[in-house]
DNA sequence: TCGACCATGTAACCAGTTACATGATTGG
DNA sequence: CCAATCATGTAACTGGTTACATGGTCGA
């Protein structure tokens, strides 16, 4: 079998909170980790399995009316892997946004194209600042589903906002600059361009 | 065969600017699209077969001393691809931060652990700032390979500053706050960090 | 009672990565 | 002249996704 993967341990992770069933370890992905690890739906029912081969959690069959369900919980020689994690190293942090591919390659197209892609980024940007929104303000309502571990929510919500925020403030800039151009086309800098170039070089 | 993906475009986008040996591109995808769409160095090599198969590309043979190399060339078709390409809406952007999810359930491990981990994607954000700096500093110095798309270079370049700086002020401000706490576990949160939730959740 | 949606998965495929291999070149 | 590094890939594997399937439930 090869190496559990970052997956492995976020879900793991979960099952140190309490025991799910498959498909609430999807929902509780899909609502709150996605936002740093985003994984499909499917990938969890495979990844769980795994977990319990290496003899990290434990299956348990109940039955749901005709059908049955499998409700996973962790064993202590996952709790003892999962500890062990902690005291790795965490991979790279990566950003993937097709848009600013689009943005690189814009001399391709025309200015009303580069327009659209940047635009959609701002909405992408606004609407998973929606989705946030009502996590949290669901959470400010009723506490959620882990009162207790606000104190670790609430930084990375903070830093996802900034980031959104960050996200939406440069498309807008952008979008009124590029709105100015005749053509998206090759050509040499401004000197304002050039200014603010250098001005990147030399960031603290 | 299956569809191409932005991974497909983004070197046929290259493509468009100038022919290119596959170790050309992989030094140029790392140097630059890294940032906002990284891949591993091999699988430029798979892709740009593809884009040959589809007729997007040729492949011209050259003698390397007595080994050959394969140069790439955009054909009009693949322009053609590439332009209805800039037409389509751009995915999601996502965000993959280990550290985060460490973060997360930093409540099953210790403070010493939590405090390692934030630091750990600090350094990754200021090396991540380092590279992008001597980047810069290249293009300020002789203009770079292209001096004539300085303009779609540079607000790629300041949005990923932003970002690292976002990155970087947060990690500070967070690992400064954890220090303080006697454990990560569970506990109820703070009428102070019950303020910065509502905060959040009113955010504009 | 029927359509829609929730709950619970499976199967197949593929995009992408890791690991390796070999020839040329260059600096010490 | 030898080690290291650049240049140029190939092969094998796997993490992850897309597509599909089926049983239950609930509201209109």
């Amino acid at each position: 079998m090869t190496r559990p993967t970052t997956t492995s341990y976020s879900l793991l992770g979960l099952l140190a909170l309490q025991p799910w069933t498959a498909y609430e370890l999807v929902g509780q992905t899909q609502r709150s980790m996605r936002f740093f690890w985003p994984r499909s739906e499917a990938h969890v029912y495979g990844e769980v399995k795994r977990l319990v081969k290496l003899g990290w959690a434990d299956a348990a069959n109940e039955a749901a009316g005709k059908r049955h369900r499998t409700r996973y919980s962790i064993t202590p020689s996952g709790r003892a892997a999962l500890n062990e994690w902690l005291d790795t190293t965490p991979a790279m942090p990566m950003v993937e946004i097709e848009a600013m591919v689009r943005l690189f390659f814009a001399d391709q197209g025309t200015v009303e194209q580069l327009v659209n892609s940047l635009t959609a980024l701002r909405d992408q940007a606004d609407s998973l600042a929606e989705h946030g929104r009502a996590l949290t303000a669901g959470i400010v309502d009723d506490g959620g589903p882990f009162p207790n571990r606000i104190h670790l929510i609430l930084p990375l919500g903070e830093y996802y906002y900034g980031l959104l925020r960050h996200t939406t403030d440069w498309a807008d800039r952008v979008i009124a600059e590029v709105a100015t151009w005749d053509s998206p086309a090759d050509r040499p800098p401004t000197a304002a361009e050039l200014a603010r170039l250098r001005d990147l070089a030399e960031a603290p």
